[in-house]
DNA sequence: ATTTTTAATGACCGTCAAGTCATAAAAAAA
DNA sequence: TTTTTTTATGACTTGACGGTCATTAAAAAT
C-alpha cells in the first residue's frame, strides 16, 4: 500500500543538485531553496533526506572523496621516472570542471573550519593521498631509481601538501593556463632533479 | 570645541580586536558584537570606522599583508645554498600564533570566494611572494649554484604555491609537530637536490 | 562654567534563510 | 475503486545578525 522511493537514489540526486547549486551560487550563498529548485523538489523534501544543511554538505564531501580515490586507484605503479613525472603532471593540471570543484571544496572547508569532524575527514584523505604518492615512490625506489636515504612516507605526504598548494593556486589565483603549465613543469623538475648545480 | 580622536589608532584598535575575535570564535561565527566587546566598544561605534563588516575584514587582510611583507623584507639574499634552505625552512615552520593566523586567513578567504576584489589582492600577494623567492634564486644563480636552464621566475612562483600548501596543511591537518618537521625537511631536500638517484 | 561640535551608545528595525508541519499527492495493495 | 501508508509540498515560524539612529557623553575652546 505505501508509496516507496529509492532513498539512496534520492540522496544522490540531491547531492548532485547541491554540487551544481554550490558551483553556480557559491557555497555560502547557495540556499536550501536553490538546491531544491536545482533538484526539481520542494525545500521541505530535502529535509526528508538530510536533517540539516550541514549533513548534506558532509555527504557531498564524502561523495567527492570516493570519486577522487576511484580516479587515483586507476593510476598504475610507475615503471620509469618519466611515468611518475607524468602522473604528477596529470594530478596538477585540473580541467575547468575540476578547477570549479576545487574552488567549491575550498569554500566549503573554509566556511566550516568550526566543524572538527570535516577537518578530520579531510586530514585523513590527505594522508591517504600521501600514502598513495609514497607507494609510487616505493615502486621507483625498489628499482633503484631514487636517491638513497629518501623517506618515502614523509616525501609522499609532502607531495600531497605541495601539489594541493599548486592546484589550489591554479583554481584561485593562476588563471593564466600557459603560465601555470610552466610553473608546474618547473615544480616537477625541481622535485625530480632539484634546483642545485650539484648535490650539497 | 569638538571632541577629537585619532581615527587611524581607533581603526588599528578595532582591527586588532577583530583578529582576536576571529581567532577565538572563528571568522564565520564572530559577530560584530563580539568584535566590539573585544575592543571595549559598542557595536555602533565600529560603524563609525568601517561602513560594513566586509570593509573591516578587508582592512584586516591588508594589515596582514603589510605585516608579512615587512617580515619578508628582513630576509637577506642568500650567500650559500644552506642559507636558502634555512630561509625556506623558516618560512614553513610557523609558530602556534602564526598557525592560528593562517587558519583564520584560510577561513576568511574561503568564506569570501564571492568577493573578487579580495581574491585579486591575495593573488597579487602570492605573486609578490613568488618574485621574492625568485630574487633569492637569482642571487644563487649568479654565483653559479643553480642548475642551468632553471626558470627562476616560474620556480619562485611554484615555491610560493608549494610552501603555501605545506603551511596550510600544517595549520589545518598536520598537528603533529615532529612529523611535520620531517615532512618539511624531505620537501626542502627534494627541491634542492631532487629525489632521483641521477638526473634524467 | 558654558558652549559647541564630534564621538559613543545600544535599543531597535528589517531582512533573510533554516527548519517545521498541517495538508495534499502518490502509489501500492486489497 | 477504495483504502492505507508513505512521500511531497510550501506557507509559516523562529531566531539571528547586520546595520541604523535618536539620544547621551565627552572634550576642546572660550
Amino acid at each position: 500500500m505505501p508509496k516507496i522511493v529509492d532513498r539512496a537514489a534520492m540522496k544522490a540526486r540531491i547531492i548532485e543538485a547541491a554540487m551544481t547549486a554550490f558551483q553556480r551560487h557559491g557555497y555560502v550563498s547557495a540556499k536550501m531553496t536553490d538546491i531544491a529548485e536545482e533538484a526539481g523538489l520542494a525545500k521541505g523534501t530535502l529535509y526528508l533526506y538530510f536533517k540539516r544543511k550541514e549533513d548534506l554538505t558532509r555527504a557531498l564531501v564524502d561523495a567527492f572523496f570516493a570519486h577522487w580515490e576511484a580516479a587515483l586507484s586507476e593510476m598504475p605503479a610507475p615503471e620509469k621516472v618519466e611515468d611518475f613525472a607524468a602522473q604528477l603532471r596529470y594530478s596538477s593540471l585540473p580541467d575547468g570542471q575540476s578547477q570549479r570543484e576545487v574552488r567549491m571544496f575550498f569554500e566549503i572547508l573554509g566556511s566550516s573550519t568550526g566543524s572538527e569532524d570535516l577537518l578530520i575527514a579531510v586530514a585523513q584523505f590527505q594522508d591517504r593521498l600521501g600514502r598513495f604518492y609514497a607507494e609510487k615512490l616505493d615502486a621507483l625506489a625498489e628499482k633503484g631509481k631514487l636517491r638513497a636515504g629518501l623517506d618515502t612516507a614523509a616525501t609522499g605526504r609532502a607531495l600531497a601538501a605541495m601539489f594541493d598548494g599548486l592546484v589550489l593556486h591554479r583554481s584561485l589565483f593562476l588563471t593564466d593556463s600557459a603560465r601555470y603549465v610552466v610553473i608546474v613543469d618547473q615544480a616537477i623538475g625541481a622535485i625530480l632533479s632539484g634546483i642545485l648545480a650539484e648535490a650539497v
